[in-house]
DNA sequence: CGCCACTTCGGGAACACTTCCCGGGGCACG
DNA sequence: CGTGCCCCGGGAAGTGTTCCCGAAGTGGCG
């Protein structure tokens, strides 16, 4: 409704998967994608990768309420603009809105303050994850089995497989318990 | 060395094991045991209920960082007599000491209150748990593999295997993923 | 441009684990 | 003294994981 009420701007839809949005990014051509990261499980993340891999000029602005650092870098890294949380000033998403329809960068000063002195010793491990693999673990550290993270990322269930392998590797755990717990400690998930 | 300082009491020994801790209670018999919950896994709660086993008169005081009322509760069900977190002044240790020392229930006041309103909706589920497979969950949630925890309790891998498929079907969930997010939600764990 | 490294994706086979069903022993309660 | 619950584990079947492999795409670099 508020975006609804900017008189220079036309809101052309909504979607409620990543899949959807990366469609009527390309159908409708946009000037600005406003993206929640969690509709679709992690789809949100995806969804961007996939529409900045199609249009590299493609401004979006995540809209999230994830205001964890951890976050904020991977949107970014998947090609986000700007990046604002859910509990945010309304003035501030009309502001960010249009920055970002700009083609400039935005990000809200009281994250960007979080990012500043980020907790490095907890995500440098996290780090070392490859986008994919990243997804991987938000949904496995939600609760989701092998198969519906399958289901969620459109993979077989042979790949997620094969990536939680990895990513255990990588993060040097044995179990997918330990998984949930460190992506508690890292803050990948809330309550 | 502060329970060294009360000259009117003698260290008879310390165990790092749960297993321990029963042996030397056996062969020594002492007037009170200062039990930590978190040694060996969660070794200290079926230690308790391991001594108070073989004599329920045993006068035992957890002495634990654990300051949730979940395992208060455990505690006190496995026959504990008092509890204080290990955060709390050092008089009041000692007091705590004497009192179950005496035979008397201690619960250290702090804890008393939030054992008033404790989070019953988090709690419901939980309590549905035999003490056994509390246990199980506990290890499950730090993230240990079924056959670790097949050792640290001495059952056989197919046991644990057992009341981890009994605990997912008691608390609803699917995966073992879900259960250490519970266990979070449910502050069985810390950070 | 060719090379190399890395990422993404998944098949196949061997292995590990989970699930379901079962039974025995112990303990408490009416 | 049965009945019910808890504790413990075996056996068989099902499901999941691990390890190894290859293919395709991408991005950097000399």
């Amino acid at each position: 409704m508020l975006l609804a009420g900017m008189t220079d701007m036309n809101v052309i839809g909504e979607a409620e998967t990543g899949e959807g949005a990366c469609e009527k990014f390309l159908t409708h051509a946009p000037d600005v994608v406003v993206m929640d990261l969690n509709l679709p499980g992690i789809g949100g993340l995806a969804a961007i990768r996939r529409i900045v891999g199609r249009d590299p000029e493609a401004r979006i602005l995540v809209f999230s309420i994830h205001d964890e650092p951890v976050y904020i870098a991977r949107a970014i890294e998947a090609g986000a603009l700007g990046y604002i949380s859910k509990s945010c000033e309304p003035e501030l998403l009309v502001l960010a809105v249009r920055t970002v329809a700009e083609g400039k960068p935005f990000l809200e000063p009281a994250l960007e303050s979080k990012m500043a002195h980020l907790n490095v010793s907890s995500q440098t491990r996290l780090d070392s994850l490859t986008p994919r693999e990243f997804d991987v673990l938000c949904l496995l550290a939600r609760g989701y089995s092998t198969r519906e993270i399958a289901g969620e990322l459109r993979l077989s269930a042979k790949t997620v497989a094969n990536y939680i392998t990895l990513i255990k590797e990588k993060l040097n755990v044995g179990t997918s318990g330990e998984l949930v717990r460190l992506a508690y400690q890292s803050r990948l998930i809330e309550d």
